[in-house]
DNA sequence: GCTTGACCTCAAGTTAGCTTGAAGTCGTAC
DNA sequence: GTACGACTTCAAGCTAACTTGAGGTCAAGC
């Protein structure tokens, strides 16, 4: 398979060099070998990139990221923690959808404000619903 | 109403106290006045609150969320500003979709190897369509 | 053989979003 | 009235994820 340098990969993944760089350096992507000085990447370092992109967006970390696809083109980890990485996704998206209906309803509402517009009340209470787990309080009990 | 003063929102929030500090400090929350030193905050703040979290697992920066939601419980911008972040969180959980199945395909493919399954291939080709706009080479137009 | 431009390294800088720590101020319970 | 714990300020520190810049290398086209 013919490979490309940097600048290509650059273009066509719409990452820029210098992150490429950067994850490479911290194991993330590999380039195969050098021409001269120049990094050589084999095509399927495309996906990877796409697939790192969409744990971004997902809200992982890179370092969640690596330990999720691994090292070579292999997708790691037990499967219930992957199922369970899906499930929090399921989850997430629900958030995304009351924050997408608050907003849609928002742009169309006529009522004067949104405070007295039961839809958007409505909505509010979802939101508020959703807000559970995430930081742990000094003082609560200690059990997982 | 009664005011709570920062521990109660804190544990009702979730949010760390600090962190109360902070979003006060750049203007994303307000506390009504002070009993001595002591914030008082309004009830209210808690839905303003779910609001910024689920803002935050939205991917928004803070300074975005101040822009959508603004100084006093009202959701601000224009209309069609409103449209197009809620067509972002539609992108966005299409997103999440295709990792959340991917994530799940895997843990149930049994197949020896995930580049061999074409379901999985379907996926990473999903994956790789959703890789548009972003990062601008910059040897592109300057067309927007 | 020389120029050019795309690459290279390495260290330092940047931004967002918080957290931590030291030192001080209160109001409530005893 | 004093001790306690929950608050206060302010400056400094931290992490993730990159970017920037200075200075250097090299292959391909002229």
């Amino acid at each position: 398979m013919k490979m490309m340098d940097i600048g290509e990969v650059s273009k066509r993944a719409g990452v820029p060099p210098s992150t490429l760089r950067y994850y490479e350096e911290i194991g993330l992507i590999r380039s195969d070998k050098r021409h001269g000085l120049r990094r050589q990447f084999d095509p399927d370092v495309l996906s990877r990139l796409a697939l790192i992109a969409l744990g971004r967006t997902a809200g992982f970390t890179l370092v969640e990221i690596s330990a999720i696809i691994g090292r070579d083109g292999e997708l790691y980890l037990p499967r219930d923690e992957l199922r369970a990485k899906a499930d929090d996704l399921q989850r997430q998206m629900a958030k995304l959808r009351i924050l997408r209906d608050t907003l849609r309803h928002v742009a169309d509402c006529k009522a004067p404000s949104h405070l007295e517009c039961p839809t958007f009340r409505k909505l509010m209470k979802a939101a508020l619903r959703t807000e559970k787990r995430g930081y742990r309080h000094p003082n609560a009990s200690n059990r997982p």
